[in-house]
DNA sequence: GTTACTGCAAAGCTTTTGCATCCCT
DNA sequence: AGGGATGCAAAAGCTTTGCAGTAAC
């Protein structure tokens, strides 16, 4: 947590408990999820804080905002560059921790300057097949 | 358009302005966009119709409705598969119509059923580059 | 004639903002 | 003490919906 207060991060118990919260999370969870989830403890907490402490740590590089869910926002505390299985049924995510090679061809390229790739691979999860099945 | 009607699809006038306006349309627009394009030769469409034909073609398969840019949903004729360069400044979108072969290790598929992918290449568009230059 | 679309306005969600108060450093 | 965060409520965007009227098939 140290690391957090040496860069000027002011830490307020209701931005702890969102911390410990995303600690290790795999679930990719909304801000409306991060929500109901630590005003369970907290309960005072106010939705504008989780958004604006998710904000705060997304413009600071130590939180992704994913754009895979059109209905909302979700948040990532994984920051290694990794990327997304997504299930189109139930819209679970899993992490795919592979590096893949990914070049453009020279004539598509349009003159950017490419900084980077993310890779949404899309499926259906077990669970949602066999219900599917049913 | 035949195609259209061949599947049950009405075509109304406001229909074929939308499908007119999104042949060959390479900016990826959004709902906003389509209307205000449309509603230029079309004053009184409303959004509801452009929402609604939107939604009705992304049913049918013949839009792809992005989720690149979290402030809103961005459509796209093309159902080819291809995959998109998206400059983090201005949100210019271009398309990459390459193919990439891409397994992912059989360890972290978690018994998904994989469907498709969708690469997102992130950069700086040639414009923007200049701009910040400045 | 049916069925389904249009247009308008209102409602629904997610996200942002203003502002007085409070508290971490 | 000072700067920044909190909490509340209101507002702002984007998208959806209900419903009466209308047009495509």
């Amino acid at each position: 947590m140290k690391k957090y207060r040496d860069i000027g991060f002011k830490l307020t118990p209701q931005r702890i408990a969102v911390l410990e919260y995303l600690e290790n999370n795999k679930e990719h969870p909304s801000a409306e999820t991060v929500y109901s989830n630590v005003s369970k403890k907290f309960p005072t907490m106010s939705f504008a804080t989780v958004y604006n402490t998710l904000a705060a740590l997304r413009d600071r590089g130590y939180l992704l905002e994913l754009t895979i869910d059109a209905d909302k926002r979700r948040y990532d505390p994984n920051i290694h560059p990794h990327h997304h299985l997504i299930c189109k049924v139930c819209k679970k995510i899993i992490d795919i921790p592979t590096e893949y090679m990914l070049q453009i061809p020279e004539h598509l390229r349009g003159g950017f300057e490419i900084t980077g790739n993310h890779i949404e691979f899309y499926g259906v999860c077990p669970e949602c097949k066999q219900q599917r099945a049913t």
